[in-house]
DNA sequence: TATCCTACTGATAGTCTCTCTCACTTAACT
DNA sequence: AGTTAAGTGAGAGAGACTATCAGTAGGATA
């Protein structure tokens, strides 16, 4: 992937950056929509075809998520006694807990951004349907069923809609920790109510 | 809203009417991407600019949901010994039950244009969003808690959640009822694992 | 060091969704 | 019939995104 090896990956990735900085800089001054991506282009001094060569649209700017992956490969880890609800909990608070205060604050800027456009959101939400199959696959190996069993779609499905509901309804302009101690409350809510796989 | 009184009203709805049925039948044949607004413009015998005074978007073409409302009514209506998602079970199988079986296929089609373009799909997702809210809200008059209580919000998002799960699972081009049964079985689930408000 | 080759870049032109304005027509009301 | 308000079409234009093509700079080779 990303060699980092020769000036030309190096500058790659320098631009990349480049880019995404200018862009987070004047959404947050401008606003998503005020902000064209000729502007961007400008701000970090390259056309607007080489804006549309690293990010395929405007909204891949904001929607890449680099802690997807540290969540799963988390979770993979939990101990295989806790149950799949308390695994969760684990690997939210290990990825999390493991952010400097300056990674969460802009994390949780992005998460603000995100939820305050309509574009946006709606692309997070359906990148999240790619994220709810991964997570049933993940399920699926730890109990030892199919990812296909209806049990554990709905499971997935149940799990992951009730940390979006959260989401959508408490990270809104809050502090910056309400999201994560709602989402766990949540969580705890239905492991207590019994919901299992 | 709709007065249907007035010949102009009566235009009106049918012109609505003619730019929808116009607009499936080029998606269908076409694809939704490959079929410009101009096309569909053309075929309903209207100026673009009066599909976008009819349609805010392309999208919204596709993403109305007629279903929406009478489902939220029959919900309400449904006798309050019944648990939540009960009540939702029983809603679901007395609007589909309604509906004649060239409705339910019409139906069926649209919900497999709609998973089958992402752009459709991020759309309808975050629609749900909007949803999510009314269902949190009718489930918080049934039980008599507010609405912003986090366990009826994480109920809420669980149900619609798994919901959502079976739909994108389930819908792709399978026989029409397969989602219908199995939307079933998986609330059927979540109220036998003891998932309760 | 000189010379290719390949990657990346910028410029240009073009498509398509969507907005706005303005003039024209037609339904509805007095 | 005359007036008002609503619906329509035409046109200009912004902005995201695509395709092409020529120029250029890094990286390998002789």
């Amino acid at each position: 992937m990303s060699d980092l090896s020769g000036l030309r990956e190096r500058k790659k990735a320098r631009t990349h950056e480049a880019i995404q900085e200018a862009a987070l800089r004047l959404f947050r001054t401008q606003g998503y929509e005020a902000t064209t991506v000729e502007q961007i282009a400008e701000a970090a001094e390259v056309s607007p075809s080489t804006f549309f060569r690293y990010f395929p649209t405007k909204e891949d700017v904001v929607i890449h998520d680099a802690l997807d992956p540290l969540l799963f490969a988390s979770f993979a880890e939990q101990p295989a006694q806790l149950s799949p609800i308390q695994a969760l909990r684990a690997s939210m608070a290990a990825v999390f807990g493991a952010l400097s205060p300056d990674q969460l604050a802009l994390e949780f800027e992005r998460q603000d951004l995100i939820v305050g456009v309509p574009e946006l959101r709606a692309r997070m939400l359906d990148d999240l349907a790619t994220t709810f199959r991964g997570f049933a696959e993940a399920l699926a190996a730890r109990v030892g069923r199919p990812a296909d069993d209806l049990a554990v779609r709905a499971f997935a499905g149940a799990v992951l809609g009730a940390g979006i509901a959260v989401w959508l309804t408490a990270s809104q302009g809050e502090e910056v920790s309400v999201f994560m101690k709602e989402f766990d409350a949540a969580m705890a809510y239905l492991d207590d109510s019994g919901l299992r796989l």
